[in-house]
DNA sequence: TTAACTGCAAAAGTTTTGCAGGTCG
DNA sequence: CGACCTGCAAAACTTTTGCAGTTAA
């Protein structure tokens, strides 16, 4: 941790317990829920230690919604992020499906893509059968 | 264009107008682009516009930056968005290279996936050779 | 001891909303 | 004429910044 040359302090500490409790969420999720509790901590402080922990590399994101990135523990697991536009829900996929696409990439365009990174956005089984919407 | 039940009105022309000269563009620059000249859009005629032109499926939009989605005309035509994050170009990539993806995630989770909906983050082939950022 | 960090407050930037009036069809 | 749209102004949010005081190492 300090290897960076951060410290660890509680802040620090609540902000990280919470990415590893929620999994994945946006500033403004982090935000909400840090300000609860005894000690509630300021957006300011929410936002500010996202940033020194991500130039860590001690948390990372992925674009999964329309707004924000969502902030996740680098332990949580590389996968890819299926985003329903029906429901919402994301569903977790295996990065190796994605393997043809990131080869297809290299060879053509020189492009070395990080697919974990975004989220793919399309219809998941319940809400596929259903009626078309324009997102 | 009536036939979703909008009118064609001078803001909404120049807002179709923007879109064509521009390929693409976040609601901030087309507010920008828009809020100069002689007859200057305020911000609030874009969104809304935006909104309505969407919902009629005049407009589509993808996520290509962080922020805000960019909006394109529906003629514009689908390739996939490659994003570097070295050097924040854009390149288009044809849609059959992720063929292979959308085949997968279809049969193992029933995921109907529109993949010229996201960018794909990574590095071009001039930065995929240089120096290791965190984003 | 001191550079990093925090809390608070204020600023900045984007997007939404309310409303009275204008206009397309 | 009536529903849809516009412009303006204000509100609501999210994110950033400044600063003085605090604290981990």
């Amino acid at each position: 941790m300090h290897e960076a040359g951060l410290r660890m302090t509680e802040p620090r500490r609540r902000v990280l317990q919470a990415l590893e409790h929620l999994g994945h969420a946006t500033p403004e999720v982090l935000v909400g829920h840090l300000a609860q509790g005894s000690a509630p901590l300021p957006a300011s402080t929410v936002y500010r230690n996202l940033e020194s922990l991500a130039g860590a590399g001690l948390v990372r994101h992925s674009h999964m919604h329309h707004g924000a990135p969502a902030y996740h523990l680098p332990t949580h697991g590389n996968h890819l992020h299926l985003v329903c536009r029906g429901c919402g829900d994301v569903i977790e996929a295996a990065p190796e499906l994605a393997r043809d696409l990131a080869r297809n990439l290299r060879s053509t365009h020189g492009f070395d893509a990080d697919v974990t990174h975004m989220a793919i956005d399309g219809r998941c089984c319940r809400c596929s059968g259903e009626q078309r919407e324009t997102q």
